[in-house]
DNA sequence: CGAATAGTTTTCCATAAGGCTAAGTATCAA
DNA sequence: TTGATACTTAGCCTTATGGAAAACTATTCG
């Protein structure tokens, strides 16, 4: 993937609001339709659907239309690219702390290399 | 904490942008200056600046000024936030399985009994 | 001291985000 | 067929975001 990067921004930013953050915590216990997602928000309807759509942009909801009703599920799989950036920071880490536990280690056969040379003597 | 959500709203917003990603990426090997940090990016530096303060009021690092130079490092600890909130979500969703399979369960032992029942006629 | 370095402050600009009202457009139900 | 329901579209407003240039401050080096 190229556009790798654009959908992380576009994950994350779905995920800076709490309205948003809300609706996915709603969807996670099963579908719902617009206004039963509304309902909870003191909102006007145009202005919670601006966040639906966010969400849908964002991939991490799916929404599908049947008669007047639009019913929005959670596509939870978009969800693991949050999870795969953070193990990416993660393995940063862990090669850093690697790199210093080999610079311990070499510091520590040298001043053992020291000693014995002290001993030699 | 009464302000949790705020705290998220500004994590996940710190990490919608790829510079600032790119930034914590960098700081993930070890603590850096403001120009060692910017040199990568084409981009003025009061621009850039933005998006280190932006990542500092996120939590997601801390800075320090010694003499003309002010070193970046990463906060670790806020980013479990992110984690946190994950496993959250992931609860709700284990949650519905759960009822959803109770439901299942349940209406298996109904069958049984219906069964039963037309046996026993 | 004087110049180069490393940030910082200020001001400005265009676009995006989040909210609103008012006025549509399709269903569905009586 | 009329009315209520369930969204949609369109337009407007305010604030936040991401970027820039210009000018300023504080250190450090020669």
């Amino acid at each position: 993937m190229e556009n790798y990067s654009e959908d992380l921004d576009g994950v994350f930013q779905a995920l800076a609001d709490p309205t948003r953050r809300a609706v996915l915590g709603r969807l996670g216990s099963g579908p719902a339709s617009i206004s039963d997602l509304a309902a909870p928000f003191a909102m006007a309807l145009p202005s919670f659907m601006k966040h639906i759509r966010f969400l849908e942009e964002s991939g991490l909801i799916r929404t599908a239309k049947e008669g007047r009703v639009r019913t929005c599920s959670l596509e939870r799989a978009r969800f693991s690219m949050v999870e795969g950036w953070l193990s990416e920071q993660r393995a940063v880490w862990q090669a850093r702390t690697d790199r210093l536990e080999s610079l311990v280690l070499a510091r520590e056969e040298f001043l053992r290399d020291q000693e014995k040379k002290e001993k030699d003597k």
